[in-house]
DNA sequence: AATGAATGAGAATTCATTCAT
DNA sequence: AATGAATGAATTCTCATTCAT
């Protein structure tokens, strides 16, 4: 489990793009995180640039690995495998107090940088597939696509608003209507 | 209708803001829009972050005169008031296709400052005030503030997508929704 | 005693280069100082540097006719004028707590615009002239100048230290000493 | 004897307060007397402040090094140690033609910046130490401190003269005058 | 006399980036 | 891999001044 001094420099990033956005966070917020100087970032990435899609790349294999692939663990049942998927969600998102830089950076980036946009769609269809896949069992394809869509459009909503109010509850209640399905 | 100088900073910022974002925005950026040079708009804001504020305020205002505002107008029936209101957001949203200052700013600047953050809660409460308003009539407080909330995330994140997909089929989805509570 | 504005102006702003320094007092500074708009100062005075040329001549004016003047008052004695001399000093800058504007402009002016330079030396040599005048009566030319020299000296020191600690007592030995040579 | 990067900026910066102020002195003028862009000052220091504050400290250094030790230093007699003292003062500020950076700091910056203010007081106490460390051999602490103090705000007094005339006369009395005292 | 709006220059500071060591 | 020094452009903001009203 060992990490490397590039994957160390991600996570810190991530954490201060989260909190602060991309533009108020300079190269100088992400060497003093990570004790470094600034100039030492640039042995192991050669822009802002870089680091920011590296952290979008970095964030979506995580889900990849650890989220999405439940979708497609057919030694699990539908229900089983959208409880656990729910689960994951919430443990990211509720129990790490975790923020969504995918949401982050859409609403900053999205219209004036096409690099981004591009990482961004990539994650939000990665997460729609998921989902879809596991309706699909259920449901017809139509149907599966306009839920899925809904939940995520839902999630990235609550979300903001967690970011406002500190309640979670209408969060929460995403994973009850999505496990209701079944 | 006549438009004051200060209002017109105003609306080119709004529009940088929520294209470019806060910190992506300069202060020449928005001289330039302007046809002003940078040191004027100090004439009338004393500081960016004034501007940013007094934006949200001009938002919000223009919100609860246009659209908030019908959710209290008695002389119509409770199914027109939701009916005009969805109307009037599909307009602002779509039509115009404008996105949300304060969708944009509170992911960009609520976690960093607070003066931000208040004036965002208090927009997101005013539009969660008038559906409920609404929604009383037919239906418990507690079952009214959960369909409010919902359908306020659910747009917002619906306004996310929007900005990344050019379908605009999730978010009209929304207005349908909340006609059948009625 | 009508005090005119463009008096009220040279007031504030004396006040302002006492506490402030000339280069840190803005014409702004100024303008709220007298509850008017920076404009509005160029309708009395052509330029900040006027301002600071006519804040010396003013302050000039009031030592000339209110303090210097007492050493020409032949009506009293030589040692009666030293004594109102000194006690009209000490008035000056004790009791009003006032600084002295032409020590303050002569450490952060004299040495980079002459026209400053020239005010502030017919200031100091109209105080050495009339202390010299006094002298004189007591003491031969050489003596007497070698005696007022040192006693401004001694008092421009000595308000640089009242300025740092709150003891005013080494200031009043100057007066003392003065009387003694009588 | 190497100087440090840091040190040149520092001398540079003391030549130009002392000529210009504090406040008439900008960032830009310091970088050209160095030989390098504005921001590049900010590697060194971190604010221009800091420059001035630093400046302070850097000048008190040296005065505590070469000119305030020799009051302690009792291989010498009381006489020998105040001659060089006096000997050692008059090579600063008359043959290098220096001018006292904490004087012309005092008035300019005193009243408004507490920081200034206190490396002010610091330095014009350890001046007052020294002398009367060498006084007290000969008279009594109260008599000592007095001598002291009139000594230091005749001497400031009488560089503010000769900021303004080009003679140097009355201050080389000061000399004499303590020389005397022995 | 005074205002409000504007200007152009310049203030201090921060930015992402480069490069020799 | 990392550092320290430097760069040039851009940042927010303030300056003294002007001018039509």
């Amino acid at each position: 489990m060992q990490i490397t001094r590039k994957e160390e420099i991600l996570e810190k990033s991530i954490n201060l793009f989260k909190n602060k956005s991309y533009h108020n966070t300079s190269m100088s917020n992400i060497a003093s995180e990570c004790d470094l100087i600034k100039g030492s970032l640039y042995h192991h990435f050669k822009s802002k640039e870089e680091i920011g899609l590296e952290s979008l790349k970095y964030v979506h294999k995580y889900f990849n690995d650890n989220i999405f692939s439940i979708a497609y663990n057919t030694k699990l049942t539908t229900k089983e495998r959208m409880t656990l998927f729910i689960q994951k969600l919430d443990e990211y998102f509720i129990e790490n107090k975790s923020k969504c830089l995918f949401g982050h950076f859409s609403l900053e980036l999205a219209s004036e940088n096409d690099k981004f946009k591009q990482e961004i769609k990539d994650y939000f269809l990665s997460w729609e597939k998921a989902l879809v896949f596991i309706l699909n069992e259920e449901y017809e394809e139509k149907t599966s696509v306009s839920y899925a869509q809904e939940c995520i459009a839902l999630t990235q909503g609550s979300l903001m608003m967690m970011g406002l109010y500190d309640s979670n509850e209408n969060y929460l209640k995403i994973g009850k209507k999505l496990i209701k399905l079944f």
